[in-house]
DNA sequence: CGCACGGTTGACCTGTATCAAGCCGGGTGG
DNA sequence: CCACCCGGCTTGATACAGGTCAACCGTGCG
């Protein structure tokens, strides 16, 4: 099940080199504190398609930074219940829910063959005192993740299912577009079953949701590639009706 | 609306002599340690009951840890759609999330009258290398607080009224336990709307499922104040079906 | 004292779940 | 390379949980 790869793999970078630095640390280092956030990450590791990107259950203590690839991120009950938590992609930071309650089990899986980048809390408290606004830039991880989760539970608390699922399509375009891809032409990562739990529907819901969009003409959906073709409408469809 | 009363009032007590000190700074620290942690707090603040505990949109980066009182989170769409993201008692910490997303606003109301200690982040960051273990702590406040959020999304997103309810009640009950009171016993400062906005619910709905608790003798309520009578059946109804 | 608001309860309605059947595409094994 | 199968997805028919609308009551605040 665990199925991390050791290196070597071919994108193999120092921190300093990598094009995510700006996103995954504080902006502004000077020379030597860049020299010394190598030391930050522990290892780089690869997760294959369908595998668990594994924490463990306590002591753990490590941020994950994810390179390549895309992740979904699960909770479930002892009953066997699942919900989906979040989809993370390149830049994103996952692992800040840390040591996590005995109640539930949450597991990181892989959508898509992915790289990781590990770095333990450990490192960060030994050099982060000599790294000017590290601290603050983990906080400022913090409270980016509670905002996401925030606006989840907004969805899930007062939504109707067009209204989940075009604010889903919505959010899904804008983080693509941050990532310097096209923010009409999406390609879904996820099964419907992973959007369903996500968005608190069952995936006939989602699927009827999404026929509705595509005769009502703001999608085309083919499989998992969904182009956006009247933002216009699915904005207002969706709760922000704001740009 | 911004009724923050500056002090004195009767409680006015520094850090060090707080009973809340373990809860809401890291243990065992020096004498030394001790006597710098004061110099966290720049205010002490009372809010009364209907109240906001504002916090500025961006920039204001502090932590609010509740003294005494009690506190709901809200989350408000500009469509002006509420959502309930929890509730907060003497210990917690709320303002986390730091700068807020343009999208929402988020207010934080007291729900009887309260106290709280404003520690802005500037004054952690000057100091909290000379404490050990305070960035640890604040991490550990993030986490505890995501785990909060997680537990809520599952709720959200995959149960039915009455474990909704089931659970919400257990979850009040240990809470109080905690906090020393009886875990039997339930004041709940809420309302039903309250308690139906964070349930993702109606408070008709809300009513009718305490109705049918009451009816199946699993709790005495009158107005808010809420007697546990049947944990073990309570319990199984909810989702974490464990101790 | 009275009014407004929180709360309860009933009757009815609807959105989403549930159950079921069938399709398509991709991966596997023969 | 083809056939098969399985899992992801769609679509239809039906059921029901919870939402909506409405009336009413109690209480606590002004």
């Amino acid at each position: 099940m665990d199925m991390k790869l050791k290196l070597p793999y071919e994108t193999e970078v120092s921190c300093s080199k990598c094009n995510l630095l700006k996103k995954c640390m504080p902006t502004g280092l000077n020379h030597n504190e860049l020299t010394r956030i190598d030391s930050l990450v522990s290892q780089r590791i690869r997760v294959k398609r369908g595998n668990d990107l594994f924490r463990f259950n306590n002591g753990s203590q490590a941020l994950y930074i994810i390179r390549t690839g895309y992740f979904k991120t699960v909770i479930s009950t002892n009953d066997g219940r699942d919900q989906v938590l979040g989809f993370h992609m390149s830049g994103d930071s996952i692992g800040l829910a840390g040591e996590l309650s005995d109640l539930y089990s949450c597991r990181v899986t892989a959508l898509e063959d992915s790289t990781v980048c590990i770095v333990p809390f450990s490192n960060v408290e030994q050099i982060a005192n000599s790294i000017n606004g590290l601290h603050s830039h983990i906080r400022h991880l913090y409270s980016i993740e509670i905002n996401r989760e925030n606006s989840v539970m907004l969805f899930l608390g007062s939504m109707n299912s067009e209204e989940r699922v075009a604010t889903f399509l919505l959010k899904l375009s804008s983080t693509q577009e941050e990532h310097g891809f096209s923010p009409h032409n999406l390609n879904l990562k996820m099964s419907r079953y992973d959007i369903a739990s996500y968005l608190g529907l069952k995936h006939e819901t989602v699927s009827r949701t999404l026929a509705k969009f595509i005769k009502s003409k703001l999608i085309n959906l083919n499989l998992r590639e969904l182009k956006i073709i009247n933002r216009v409408a699915l904005t207002s469809l969706s709760i922000d009706k704001h740009h």
